[in-house]
DNA sequence: AAGATAAATGTAATGGCTTACATTTAAGAT
DNA sequence: ATCTTAAATGTAAGCCATTACATTTATCTT
């Protein structure tokens, strides 16, 4: 077990070197400070040893671990992935590195993590959406982690964030959906209760819906867990209950492609009888037949901008900013007329 | 910055709550040996004070972190992705936190993090393939930290491992692709320098057409990185090159589902005058149009038998042993007869 | 009600590293 | 060669939670 565990220490490095444990430290932190001779020597002593530095013991003497945590809903979901790969990546340059945990969608067990990040000692916090018990926030300045979220952006809100704005980015689509003459919609969506970015979205297609003279009461909204197989199960769903239903927007793109592959293993045409959106634009979202429809959001921008920002406020302490980052309509294939109106083209 | 951070310690915690530190502690550990009364005004003091434990004094002090480290290639690759999200669920039923890092195929990057991860105090690691510097392992030994090996099944490798064979896994596949009849295959593959599950599918391949009566050095190969787009570049490669190419056999899914966007692009039909297979049964695969001959891979049960077994490892010192998981061929619809022998049908 | 025993709590040493400050060594000036 | 001054190195205090051991308090016997 590990108790008889001896990994070698800076002191053993010392001794075995010749020098201080002074010296050993400034080796590895402040390597200018050191003649080359010993250093080299030490060096070699770190080697031979197999000595690996306590990242406790150093964090704490030195009130500071250059470590930034991260709590994503899940890593299976390519965005998250994506966004964080290159959250990661800009951080490095910093010379921070990324803890990640996922909450799998669960308040409780995200507030747990983000705890646990900070007793680690991330120096700051990443946080996807806005919407999260006070609590964990009064915790946070408690403790003063710097924190950011992303994946949301709301003017309203007064934490700093970098991302985008569901509803209007939703919306934007909804708009084109409507412009089409559909007057039929089901909604696809992810569990919105714990997830505001979802609900957002949601709330926007009923916006939308007012605007246009619709009854916003009148949208069929299936709620499922993120996947193929729950997309697929939902437009049958739909179509079962809503058979007049002409479009189907999805909160994702999974849910997206679910329903799409759905419709066409019903032998209904995309998008002659049935529009279907995503969100997203995944990968996923350009190798289905037809081209999905949906949503860009610049995950992979959102995730470098996010690091640039976390390690200022962090390292300057600098002042809290929202950024608002642009999402674009992507007009593939899977949406076109009603059929009722085709006559209309 | 940082340093004006008074974070509350579990000395104010004590002082506020009007008891020792020792009882403070124990309130968190082992709740058991503490008093009801006792015990609410002290969570009532962590509550107010907004306390998180320091996780490095807590390692340093417990000699024990409960923490597993865990290094892979990538986030964005699905198959890791999924894989890890198993391992990380099953952990958390034995107490465990796991910590993530990405080496982007960089062996010196693998190195410094795998350092990183026992600095941090991980109690066991997991890792990505056998194939790395023995320096790596040596340290390994030196810190005593449990070490497993996944996504990869050797049995002449000395440590213990959940994975399955590569090699063997695609010379099933392979073996369906020459039975079909075919002579001028192709490969695209993962770049094989750093990559010992990539250079295992690749020799697998050669390993079949040897046994076929086949030359191997006949078969040609492109190597490139992780992406659609470099999988259909790939096909365009080869195409032009070796046009009477008539299976083209990817590494991975996405790889092959770049390709088969390039080949359909083309207008060429899959598989009639083209087959194309991929590897890992991700998503991506059954959602394209025709749906993709693949390999499946049991990523969950290969995370999630990971965890279990690393557990172990740590928990009991269990002794260390291999597991090998079966992968199946899914044989779908874009592999199927060269076009030269379709009257062979 | 006294004494024995168990339960609850407290005391203080410990772990590995960083860093302010003290000391030694080397380089440069005359 | 001698004295300044700067660079290199050393000394030792502190960061915070855990836990063996000591002490106090509560519970149970008889």
């Amino acid at each position: 077990m590990k108790q008889s565990r001896p990994a070698p220490t800076l002191q053993d490095v010392a001794v075995y070197a010749g020098v201080s444990t002074a010296t050993v430290s400034r080796c590895m932190n402040t390597p200018a400070k050191v003649t080359a001779k010993t250093r080299t020597r030490v060096e070699d002593a770190i080697e031979t040893l197999g000595y690996a530095p306590n990242f406790g013991a150093r964090a704490m003497a030195a009130q500071r671990t250059m470590t930034i945590g991260a709590v994503i809903p899940t890593m299976e979901n390519a965005v998250f992935a994506k966004g964080l790969q290159a959250f990661q990546d800009e951080l490095r340059q910093y010379g921070f590195t990324m803890l990640v945990a996922c909450s799998s969608y669960r308040p409780k067990l995200e507030a747990e993590q983000i705890r646990a990040l900070v007793g680690r000692g991330a120096d700051g916090i990443l946080l996807i959406g806005h919407e999260r018990d006070p609590a964990i926030y009064r915790f946070l300045d408690a403790q003063k982690v710097p924190t950011l979220v992303t994946w949301a952006f709301d003017d309203t809100a007064p934490r700093p964030s970098v991302g985008f704005d569901n509803r209007k980015a939703m919306a934007k689509l909804a708009q084109h959906v409507t412009k089409l003459d559909h007057r039929h919609l089901a909604m696809i969506t992810a569990p919105v209760a714990t997830n505001d970015r979802a609900a957002a979205r949601l709330a926007a297609v009923g916006d939308v819906m007012d605007a246009e003279g619709l009854v916003r009461a009148d949208l069929f909204v299936v709620e499922t867990p993120y996947s193929i197989d729950n997309g697929a199960a939902a437009l049958d769903l739909i179509l079962q209950q809503r058979p007049e239903t002409t479009v189907v927007i999805c909160g994702n793109d999974v849910l997206a492609v679910g329903a799409l592959r759905q419709a066409r293993g019903m032998g209904l045409s995309v998008p002659d009888d049935l529009s279907i959106t995503g969100f997203d634009d995944i990968d996923l979202a350009v190798v289905t037949h037809p081209l999905l429809t949906t949503v860009h959001v610049p995950h992979r921008q959102m995730g470098r901008a996010a690091a640039q920002m976390l390690a200022d406020m962090v390292l300057t302490g600098a002042p809290a900013t929202k950024v608002e980052l642009a999402t674009t309509v992507k007009l593939r294939d899977t949406l076109g007329y009603p059929r009722q109106s085709q006559a209309a083209r």
